[in-house]
DNA sequence: GCTTTCCCGACTGTTTTCGTCGAGTATAGC
DNA sequence: GCTATACTCGACGAAAACAGTCGGGAAAGC
């Protein structure tokens, strides 16, 4: 199985998404600048888990993403095949051919029993119970007021694309380098 | 967790150890032979594997290497752990440090339970048993004559160490390309 | 028409993995 | 001793995978 930063941060970037979504669509900037996600590379996520329809779009200004379907109906597993394509542990990928015909080598089943292993638990795992951990735990979602606009005066930190403030390895504070 | 072709050779190679230390000790290049990997590369391995001591090795003529300890002692998640170092799921390699101080990430848990999952799966298999399978499925184990040294006539093929057919994907047939 | 936001594909730099090579050491048998 | 067998070690290199970037575009709202 693969298990890289890739399903890591799409783990994370859905957890946001789900503790928010209630305010509307969530911008892929803001869970950006939450998360220390580089914005470009949660566009490649986002990208794929919309076409897995894990997620759903709207574009335009006060668009944004919201849950394809309920948290409650979203595994952990499905977030992870969704960004990480393969998820098997078997060198033959399922096709039981290492060897020329049909003869499947020594270690097969081992690996494959892993394989179910492994896809059972982050099956059994719901994003919406990630989501209570994280109530339970005193996670603070700001109640954005829902003003579709303030009348602008302070100047607003603008969300660019460029370079976020350097997504070395934290996912949720401050950050530090390897 | 890491699980690459490292992890999988060591399997395989120690389950063939295992079907024939009987007869003394076994050399790589028999295992290169049999199971169609790089004799070089066998050797990186059964050094991680010696350290770790799960094998023991001889030198000299009719060397090789013996079980460091009984089959049925020695688990697969042993010898992944040898080969392939950290056994670990987590981003902050269990240090739980993904944030500043102390705070463990949002997903932390979750990954340390996969990691849980996996671990006590893969110890839960043994060697012993994985040679039992392939006993049961009437693998042939050549029951090498003993001799010490045959009236050298035939060309016996010697095993150089340039070379294997080519290690491309087999792990114990016919070898293809991927 | 202008801004916001998603959308897409190609691209690049780094890290990891796989596997090789060369030189060396211990042991056994003659 | 000499030689052949085998393991031992460290460095090296090509190739693949990964992480992350970039530029341009298209819908939606105002
Ligand atoms: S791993 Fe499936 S046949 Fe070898
Ligand atoms: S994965 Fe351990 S703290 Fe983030």
């Amino acid at each position: 199985m693969r298990l890289t930063t890739k399903g890591r941060f799409a783990v994370t970037a859905m957890i946001d998404l789900a503790l928010r979504q209630n305010n509307g669509p969530v911008t892929l900037a803001a869970i950006s600048q939450r998360q220390q996600i580089s914005l470009s590379y949660l566009e490649q996520l986002f990208g794929k888990l919309r076409r897995h329809e894990l997620v759903e779009s709207t574009r335009g200004p006060g668009g944004g993403y919201t849950l394809g379907r309920k948290a409650s109906e979203i595994t952990v597993a499905d977030i992870i095949v969704s960004v990480d394509e393969p998820i098997d542990a078997t060198q033959c990928g399922g096709k039981e051919n290492c060897l020329g015909e049909g003869h499947r080598c020594m270690t097969h089943e081992l690996w494959a029993a892993l394989n179910t292993k492994m896809v059972d638990f982050l099956d059994s795992v719901s994003l919406q119970s990630l989501v209570d951990d994280q109530l339970a735990k005193g996670v603070v979602v700001e109640n954005a007021p829902m003003i579709k606009r303030a009348i602008s005066s302070a100047p607003v930190v603008k969300p660019i694309r460029v370079n976020a403030p350097n997504s070395v390895f934290a996912l949720g504070g401050v950050a530090f380098s390897k």
